[in-house]
DNA sequence: GTCATCATGTAAGCCGTTACATGATTGC
DNA sequence: GCAATCATGTAACGGCTTACATGATGAC
């Protein structure tokens, strides 16, 4: 089983608080970075398959989570002036609002846990891990930690064998990527650490 | 003119030195990482093509650079034994070898000057950037600076604009990729500094 | 009233992976 | 001899982006 990143993104978010299509893009970006963060194109089709299977819902436009800006000050009455506002005065009749579904729910779990992950899912399922068991999480860091391990051993194998050949910027580039491996690998022994003592 | 990434990796490695498909290939997955790296099916039309267009030309086998593992010891020799048992011994007949052109050699400098490069081709082009000139490399440094500073004041942008709605996972993510950011920043300040001195 | 943004969708086309097909060479 | 690797290709399939099409809302 293949895991879809946007199918994961859409029940991620959607975990969290129901959205509409246009709101999911939005928050996409936000999780996915501008590069990798998905179109229209991909995302609408990709809600109907989901709610075709099940997974996610149209609901009442009411329930919508609405985006406030951060003004900085009174930030819950900005918020229910325009949760009210939008209500009444915005045509919220032509956005489809989704929530997730029980189905849904297990599904995400199910993703969440699947063993092959990447650069691309890795960030998106710790993204959303909190919605997952404990030993599913760790799990996740550890195999992370062992594709990064592998990754960074490569890496130097790589730049020895071809030691003598190499001209200034391909050295640089791959022993600042080794250095940036490093560093991903203790930041996850931090956060391994952090999970087995709670 | 939207920059193609294979295009862009073949040039550079047959710039260093003449390969075939096969070679070709597992450098391709040295540089770029396991991930990334391009599949048969879509390297070898790529080599037609580069072919049909005049930037790479087939070469006498005879003039291929063979591979020769990292034994430690006597390089040269090794080397030139190799070439020489691999003429004889060696079904070369079957190998495809190519070559660039002077105007494969025009078409990457061409490549790496494009100024719309993004995470898949700036390592590549860093990676070859001796081909090209001290003004492009630096404008090449500069323009990935201007793009990472970028993207890190949208990181906390998108983190003080959520903050009390984030939990610890995808505050650490944030945190984490928001400090890798900046050293990849002070790392492109170190490339360019050297850049200027020399 | 007009422009930017919000909002949802469809269709074509590109590009790349996967799978398939073939055969030589080398080590055991 | 047999398996693994080397070596080159083709074809189908799938998924994503781009472009297109449409219309409401809000700000100035």
């Amino acid at each position: 089983m293949l895991v879809d990143v946007i199918e994961l993104a859409i029940l991620g978010l959607l975990r969290e608080s129901e959205l509409h299509g246009y709101e999911l893009k939005k928050r996409l970006r936000e999780i996915m970075g501008p590069l990798s963060s998905v179109s229209f194109g991909s995302l609408y089709p990709a809600l109907q398959r989901l709610e075709s299977g099940g997974q996610v819902k149209a609901v009442e436009a009411a329930d919508v989570a609405p985006t406030f800006p951060s003004t900085g000050s009174f930030a819950g009455e900005a918020a229910a002036f325009r949760a009210a506002t939008r209500r009444v005065m915005r045509g919220t009749r032509n956005r489809k609002v989704y929530g997730i579904t029980e189905q849904g729910e297990a599904r995400l779990a199910e993703l969440i846990a699947d063993p092959s992950d990447d650069e691309r899912t890795f960030p998106l399922k710790l993204a959303f891990c909190r919605w997952c068991e404990p030993e599913v999480r760790l799990g996740l860091l550890q195999r992370r930690r062992a594709q990064l391990v592998e990754r960074l051993s490569e890496g130097r194998r790589n730049m020895r064998s071809r030691e003598e050949r190499l001209d200034r910027y391909v050295r640089s580039l791959m022993e600042h990527d080794s250095e940036s491996t490093e560093r991903d690998i203790a930041w996850l022994d931090r956060l391994i650490e952090e999970e087995k003592t709670s």
